[in-house]
DNA sequence: CTGAAAGCGCTTACAG
DNA sequence: CTGAAAGCGCTTACAG
């Protein structure tokens, strides 16, 4: 292999152009101020010798890094529903000229904020402008990103016990809304006996979503049941054992809403196992809208969320706040979206 | 939201301890030279003063990013797989305070090298010191990346139409004998009518895992049966629709090796919807130990890839390449493993 | 062991 | 419109 050539610098490309460096400059950060014939032998130079300027050095002067970090937090994998809000980030990003960086984290909730150990990302300053905060977020974590004074966004589903006073930007979707459609949507193909599946209902999401499965059943004097566990080993794991407690009970439901696609897909799994059909036997909805809802057989009727919609979201208000550090902090909710495919049979 | 204050600098930190600045970047890179007291009074002013040192600064002398680009080539999405590479990419960097910067990428494979349009993070030099590539590789990308004199590894097993003399660092899995082991389990289980389901064999990693099923059957006298279709839908789809194909034949098969998890996985789906049982009616292997092996009933036994190692191993092969520049290429093949669970009979 | 100075590769008033 | 100069926040010989 060849030894790696000495980058050309702005210097050598303004000799072998006759024109100072300043000029190349101007014609690099496309300033008006610069003839047409000299930006064009500049830009042939540039051509000719391979140029590219250096990204560190411009970066020193314009404060900015034109970089964001993705850090997703206590996860011990990047599941694809962060993937594709990562994709989102990534997406947008790319089309302004602005890099992703991704980094991962873990921290308890009860550790000091001046303890948290930050990811080498945050322990210099320079190399990125912001973050966009993923995964569960605890206030500890918050307290301590704002002691370096580092401008962010959270994806906010996850937030945990934050008070009502935390003010910080935030998107997220809504789960409220989400299995109240659901709901409804049910209650129109005539179901009655609708029980929730919601597996460990202190996640403040899970919450959420049965507080609209709730609304549902309230608004059409119906009686709620909430199927729950405490801390089931996963969520299919819960799906699979809760069928039983499921479809003994007097009357037996028609319907099931699930915490998300997971359960769903354990409550399926089950019912195969036993012979039983779906939407035959049991209608079934989900949430979330992941991989499991196509891999079901008929394909799971669920609530979307839009997760590269999210990644974007974040990644524009990152810029905002940049640009305007003294702007009102603003909470986006993004709506979700019911889709029907063929888990739900008109009774 | 009060205004981002500007940021501490190494000349106050300077001003603030009573020395020369050179002594604070020596501090600040851990020389030897510097007293014990002299230390101990400077990283005091640093804490009081909350100092976190220019990154870009620092790098533009350095002439090291610390900073490396995953860069992921024509895939509509991160999938899971190679999320985990990521991941593994991000763990073993972040441990030697590198970064990760996240880009995608899609070009067609006749587009000529110098038309190909690379991302923002290529068209600058010193944002990164090299580029780990994963996802579809054809020669014009390599021809392009070597243009730019970027140094860069390549998580292989997708590398398409490279001729042999193509030389360049290189981290894949071994396909071949993956299948080689899967089919000598069947074979050592009493299995003697295997087929091989491989959807569109014209894949490169497809092509490899027949070739060691094949070895598996010919090494036992057996005759090797290929079950392919011309480019399905999907793999997931191919599986569903190629059952009845095997089942129909004569003698009838009783195990097939899938040449992924989502044929398995078709496959599966399938024979549930059938009312036949896996592996009662036929026995069912698959590759890659994906999501879906898990998500079937009984799990699926299959070919398990170690993503994170590939991601750790690409890594670890790059920052050898960055710091001997002149080091003659290596192709790492780390070794499969096959993983029982439920899917096998012994007849 | 330490300070003062030169320099990394750029950008940006300043002066013409 | 353009060049020469100062400067960004660091590192690193050089001299003591």
């Amino acid at each position: 292999m060849e030894v790696v050539p000495r980058k050309t610098t702005i210097r050598e490309v303004a000799q072998a152009a006759a024109v100072g460096v300043g000029t190349i400059s101007r014609v690099l950060n496309s300033s008006s101020q610069v003839s047409r014939e000299t930006r064009e032998r500049v830009l042939e130079t540039i051509r000719r010798l391979g140029f590219r300027p250096n990204a560190q050095a411009r970066r020193i002067l314009k404060r900015r890094a034109e970089m964001v970090c993705f850090l997703l937090s206590n996860r011990d994998f990047l599941h694809p529903f962060h993937a594709r809000i990562l994709q989102g980030v990534e997406s947008y990003a790319s089309g302004l000229k602005q890099h992703v960086l991704f980094a991962a984290l873990h921290y308890s909730p009860r550790t000091p904020p001046d303890r948290i150990d930050l990811p080498p990302v945050l322990q210099e300053h320079g190399l990125i402008d912001g973050l966009i905060l993923a995964g569960t977020i605890y206030p500890n974590l918050l307290r301590k990103i704002e002691s370096i004074h580092m401008p962010f966004v959270a994806f906010s589903n996850n937030v945990v016990g934050m008070s009502d006073e935390q003010q910080f930007d935030q998107v997220g979707f809504d789960d409220f809304n989400g299995t109240l459609h659901a709901t409804r949507y049910l209650i129109g193909k005539g179901h009655r006996q609708i029980v929730f599946a919601a597996g460990d209902i202190s996640y403040p999401w899970l919450r959420r979503r049965f507080e609209g499965y709730r609304q549902g059943m309230r608004e059409n004097k119906l009686k709620a049941v909430l199927i729950a566990a405490r801390s089931p080993q996963s969520f299919v794991d819960f799906g699979q054992k809760s069928i039983g407690r499921i479809l003994s009970r007097q009357p037996r439901p028609t319907a099931a809403v699930a915490g998300n696609d997971e359960i769903a897909y354990g409550l399926w799994r089950s019912l195969q196992r036993h012979a039983m059909k779906v939407p035959d036997d049991i209608s079934l909805v989900g949430f979330d809208d992941r991989e499991e809802a196509l891999l079901m057989d008929p394909p799971l009727s669920t609530v979307r969320v839009h997760k590269e919609e999210i990644g974007e979201t974040c990644m524009k208000m990152l810029l905002e706040r940049l640009h305007h550090p003294r702007m009102t902090f603003s909470h986006r909710i993004l709506p979700t979206e019911f889709v029907i495919r063929g888990t739900v049979r008109h009774l």
